[in-house]
DNA sequence: GCCAACGTTGGC
DNA sequence: GCCAACGTTGGC
């Protein structure tokens, strides 16, 4: 199983909706690194959720693939989307926070920074969890 | 709201 | 195929 972060302003689409619709469409990325990515998930794959733009951007939870890539509907352009499902809430881990563990000094999430769907390795994964207190 | 970083577009 | 101009993202 593969670990991902997508990143979301939460003016546009919150982890508190995502928690209260309990699964959406994951529409809107334009950028082909992210698009690739989203190719690459897998049904079951685990996702951080992370809020930009935000007062303090963090990490504020999990998702989980629930429907592998398929064709953006929203679109006619080659572009795709996937489902996610609500997993669960943590303990918010701020960008902060990640610049200032040295262990995830080569996370994507700080090396390119505008990259809105980007892969986590199973130690920066455990890291993570392990700084939200899970 | 500003601006740096960076991805994309388009002229040559 | 290079690179300048432009647009967008996202941290601050």
């Amino acid at each position: 199983m593969a670990y991902w972060l997508v990143k979301s302003d939460p003016e546009t689409y919150s982890f508190e909706r995502m928690k209260k619709e309990k699964k959406t469409m994951w529409d809107g990325v334009r950028n082909y690194a992210a698009r690739n990515n989203l190719r690459a998930m897998k049904k079951g794959d685990l996702c951080f959720f992370y809020e930009s733009m935000n007062g303090e951007p963090s990490v504020v939870g999990i998702v989980k693939v629930a429907k592998e890539a398929y064709q953006d509907p929203t679109t006619t352009e080659d572009w795709s989307v996937v489902d996610l499902e609500y997993n669960k809430a943590l303990k918010p881990v701020t960008l902060k926070q990640v610049k200032a563990n040295a262990k995830l000094s080569q996370m994507a999430l700080v090396r390119l920074s505008r990259l809105s769907v980007q892969p986590v390795t199973d130690a920066e994964w455990q890291e993570v969890m392990k700084m939200s207190g899970s």
